[in-house]
DNA sequence: CGTACCTTTGATGTGAATCAAGAGTAGTGG
DNA sequence: CCACTACTCTTGATTCACATCAAAGGTACG
């Protein structure tokens, strides 16, 4: 099976762009791109196991990857689907722990893999850097709580319903269309439902007529009307 | 209804020995003392409502609170009930977010207000306290990924079973007594149960010889066997 | 000593999981 | 190109863990 696109890969620039790191100067950067190693992983290979020890964190270059936590009955529950540009992994590197969950490829990918010290060495160099650190932590702790918030409360044709406007485009218009970031599986996953139950609710709503769906895509006619239902 | 103790306190030195600040020199600390404020809080009171604009976090003196979503039907969900030299409201303080959580007095309480301008003013200052920010949101994020953990993969009486063994001394004795550091009520909430299923559980336990229960004062005759029950 | 809240117990209801089976849909190799 | 295999997705029947509803002790406190 082979992995992914061959091309050679400039990890400076790629490092350079990402949103935790555009507003370092790029001098302070050679240092973390000097260090920083780039992983190509196929469909369903592991990057980590829940249990390994963290030395850095990672970001995806292109492809998918699922963070989730393991099961001895197999039936595993996916914490999130992250995609090209998106890190992970900071949060465990600055305590002594492992890593709480693992790291899976859901397509071919590939991964950078940024090492803990030099990243250390930039924070204490580079406050602003410091402070986009703990910014992009709050944003992440922010969205857990959002989770725990949907797990305790909400019903799950809310959940789902919190998903798809989660997806649609933020536009004020009334109407959309969605393509599903990845599997109906995986989703179901995510929104702590079996694939059954998130099938039987897509064809509920269906026939309600609040959302139409053709495979993987789904229309919205009435954006407004959806975020209203309350059931 | 009067509020607590009225004896006059010391933020500096309060503030100098809270975990996030012992490494902080005492010189780099007056500026944050000199801008908290205390505030009392009655049993019951408010000390801000989900949707707050948020403009810097929080350290209770004494006292418990607890953060929550608030619900329209009343039963809200509690997500963390704080006790002294615990912190809290860090994380929005790093985005320009409200508050996504309610926070209330669970008893007569004291806590200090820190404002975000001294803070963030101590992180371009001082690296060390920057780490140690770090280090406290990564801890906070790691113990919401657990809780996010327990409710999708576990059942109530595993959730339970799994509070109970966190308020465990870590001693390895193999056996404990647990005071319960709050009423059944807040901790079904904390492990989104009703309270009655926690009693029915509370009773089962008890009933195959687990634990035993007195009205808080909790029994663990031998907690390896607890550990491992498992169902 | 009464009012208000916390806790327990029982009867009943229900949302979503599980079990079982069939219908797409996609990738593989002859 | 078609048969073969392996998923993914859908649909129906059944089950179960936990919530809800109702009511009766307990406990704390003004």
């Amino acid at each position: 099976m082979a992995v992914g696109k061959p091309e050679k890969i400039d990890i400076a620039s790629i490092i350079s762009r990402l949103p935790l790191f555009v507003e370092v100067p790029p001098a302070q950067l050679q240092h973390v791109a000097a260090e920083s190693r780039e992983r190509r992983l196929a469909k369903g290979e592991m990057l980590f196991h829940k249990g390994d020890p963290a030395r850095g964190f990672f970001v995806i270059i292109w492809g998918q990857i699922k963070l989730a936590f393991p099961s001895s009955t197999g039936n595993e529950k996916v914490v999130q689907v992250l995609g090209p540009r998106q890190s992970f992994g900071e949060a465990v590197m600055f305590m002594d722990r492992p890593y709480p969950v693992l790291a899976e490829a859901v397509s071919d990918a590939m991964v950078l893999h940024i090492p803990r010290k030099p990243v250390i060495e930039l924070i204490e160099r580079d406050t602003s850097f410091a402070l986009a650190m703990l910014a992009g932590l709050s944003t992440r702790l922010h969205s857990l709580v959002h989770d725990v918030e949907s797990y305790s409360l909400r019903s799950s044709t809310q959940r789902l319903i919190g998903y798809l406007l989660q997806q649609c485009p933020a536009e004020g218009k009334g109407t959309a269309e969605i393509e599903l970031p990845t599997s109906k599986q995986l989703i179901a996953s995510l929104l702590n439902l079996t694939p059954e139950t998130l099938s039987r609710i897509f064809r509920d709503l269906g026939d309600s007529g609040l959302i139409e769906v053709h495979g993987r895509l789904i229309k919205i006619p009435d954006i407004a009307r959806l975020r209203e239902v309350d059931f």
